[in-house]
DNA sequence: ATCCCGAGGG
DNA sequence: CCCTCTGGAT
């Protein structure tokens, strides 16, 4: 049986329908950037870190008295776990991120010499740090094109079906960066986190997708 | 597939 | 009360 009546609620956009929509989500938020606040890339690989499942407010509250106690990566891997906890409890996940903030800082005094390596395949060695956390930080500390899947990306892209319901975050990242170039993969990466974030969160009442467009 | 896990908002 | 938040390790 043919659908020629409008489309199956499965079915996917096409490439023009997806990037309509990817144009005006990113249309909407001009002047889109991290949220996260740090002043050098060891801060930045700790905060990305520590917004896993937590909100970028959440972050910014705990993170001046993180980087005032631990300013290096050889004062954070010296430190107690559980002094590392007292300054992130707020968060959640917070024991397993003390923990790999500790290893993280370790292998990055001894693997790279204090520094944050800029590339990926050294990120993904670092205790804590996955496929999310490393397009983050290369993004947002080198500059280099890439599209982070978290929680909203993944939310949008499957709410206007550019990916299919059971798309793995892999599989959004790889989509969506088909669909754009690459001069635009960063902004349109934050521009879709504030859409998710300010103007269609997961409660979000209207099932239309389209009505939270302008 | 499951665990981790506090704060904020509805 | 319940759901969600820029996931990663096991």
């Amino acid at each position: 049986m043919a659908k020629k009546a409008g489309k199956a609620d499965t079915e996917l956009l096409s490439d023009d329908e997806a990037r309509e929509v990817l144009r005006r989500i990113d249309a909407m938020y001009p002047d889109a950037k991290g949220e996260l606040h740090w002043e050098n890339k060891f801060q930045l690989l700790c905060a990305v870190l520590m917004s896993a499942q937590t909100t970028d407010k959440m972050v910014n509250r705990v993170t001046p008295r993180l980087f005032s106690d631990f300013p290096s990566p050889e004062k954070l891997a010296q430190a107690p776990v559980t002094a590392i906890e007292a300054d992130i409890s707020q968060l959640g996940l917070y024991h397993s991120k003390a923990k790999h903030l500790k290893e993280m800082a370790q292998m990055l005094v001894d693997d790279y010499g204090g520094e944050v390596p800029g590339n990926k395949a050294d990120l993904l060695r670092l205790p804590g740090v996955g496929n999310k956390t490393a397009n983050v930080v290369l993004a947002e500390g080198w500059g280099v094109p890439a599209i982070a899947v978290d929680t909203h990306v993944a939310r949008i892209s499957k709410k206007f079906k550019i990916v299919p319901e059971d798309a793995k975050p892999l599989a959004i990242e790889h989509r969506l960066e088909d669909l754009l170039p690459e001069e635009e993969w960063i902004h349109t990466h934050h521009a879709m986190i504030l859409f998710g974030r300010y103007t269609m969160p997961a409660r979000a009442k209207n099932p239309d997708p389209y009505a939270y467009l302008k």
